[in-house]
DNA sequence: CGGATGGTTGAAACCGTTCAAAATCTGTGG
DNA sequence: CCACAGATTTTGAACGGTTTCAACCATCCG
């Protein structure tokens, strides 16, 4: 774990050489610091740069009329907030830190410089930004066809098999660093039925949570209540 | 009309030159044509192809373990099925018509040479693809945090901006081929429901729906009962 | 200690589903 | 042009998952 978190996310899919992940070293430096709940790019603002999480986790989202939020996409670390942004003239959505997050920064010309000349990592950004499309999809199935419990499952193993891809799950425990609120709005939930959907889980001995540490007491049980199917995430080892 | 779905699509953004017009009536010939309700790529298989709708109406999906549908993406002539699938091993979801379908396969060689070559295009085709990933975030945030009836007239006001950029809205009218069970697998709802909702619809006069053809008698109506915001398409002209 | 934030609980209302049946439409062959 | 079969749309009634609203509890931190 003496690697960032971009780096160790990219060699999910194939090694990298010494040359690119010294690159990916550089591009990572410096790096920006945001505190919970803070917005990292705004709807309607043009893109300068591509963020690359490096700590913490962050997420986009839309806010509705009404006042209501739907999260879009859960960035965690080495996730990279779309690889084109800049071709874009405004954002349609804000990108915002859920909890305290370190983001790097990277300017076109060295997301088009690697493009030009580094085909190996190239692959791999592609890799990586075809499995955030993916989980998209993923998640509008579950929106639209899974009911709150089914549904709840498939996001905490989710998040498990990812975090699992970067090195941070110990013994099928993981920090969930997220508030049940924060939760609900990517699940299209209340909070309040959210809460109940997961004491359900907690007495079925699906979860144990505790703060803002889970633990999986039996994965298979949590998998097969999701009916999970690994392959949407694209890697290699499909748990 | 005398341009290929493709093209007119493409023309969008910006004015194509004569040369990439050329290039792109080139590569939709030949054609390939499906019945209704056929599998184009289906979920474990390895693209080799692009596809390119030029006639008719085509799907992503997939489909749950107890036989339920979710429409990922709908498919509308000029529409790409993704640029870079090819870098994929296997597909996770399928493809397939929902009306009688025309699609043009294009190699991943034509591709590779039009980003290597033409940068204009290439511009093009980026916008295309950024907006699918736009129209699936919208799709999101429909499915968790909009009612049935928001929801369906949102689509119903999507697909008509969506047609109306390739020139298949004439008068507010236009061909809607899909069945209600169609469309209830995008909208995740069930059929029965969204037979409901249109119904109020109908007596609200927000839409006039005879068999497959659709008609507005007032757009600023359904456009408000979508709360409808046009920026996520990304158009020239937000209408 | 006090105030804020996040988590938990209860009861009622509601939106959307389920299941089953009837009505309508579509296309095909006689 | 009619008859018929299959697909699609429509209708009704009961059920249930999720929301709503309001209150209460726990925890954290200055």
């Amino acid at each position: 774990m003496n690697s960032n978190a971009w780096t160790r996310k990219l060699e999910q899919v194939g090694a990298l050489n010494p040359d690119d992940k010294l690159l990916l070293d550089k591009l990572v430096t410096p790096s920006w610091r945001y505190r919970a709940e803070e917005d990292i790019i705004r709807a309607g603002d043009t893109p300068t740069h591509v963020n690359v999480i490096l700590n913490g986790w962050a997420c986009r989202y839309k806010i509705l009329r009404n006042g209501q939020r739907q999260i879009l996409a859960l960035l965690l670390p080495g996730d990279i907030c779309d690889l084109t942004v800049f071709l874009l003239r405004a954002m349609d959505h804000t990108i915002g830190s859920l909890t305290e997050t370190t983001v790097a920064k990277v300017s076109p010309e060295d997301i088009l410089s690697i493009i030009a000349s580094r085909p190996n990592l190239t692959q791999s950004l592609w890799w990586s930004s075809l499995q955030d499309e993916s989980v998209l999809r993923e998640w509008i199935v579950g929106l639209g066809r899974r009911d709150a419990y089914e549904r709840t499952a498939h996001l905490l193993y989710e998040i498990y098999l990812r975090l699992k891809g970067i090195g941070l799950v110990d013994d099928d425990s993981f920090s969930l660093p997220m508030t049940q609120a924060q939760l609900s709005d990517i699940l299209g939930l209340t909070n309040v039925h959210l809460n109940r959907v997961l004491q359900r889980m907690r007495t079925e001995n699906l979860i144990v949570l505790r703060g803002k540490s889970m633990h999986f007491p039996n994965v298979a049980l949590i998998r097969a209540a999701a009916a999970f199917d690994p392959d949407y995430l694209h890697l290699k080892n499909s748990d």
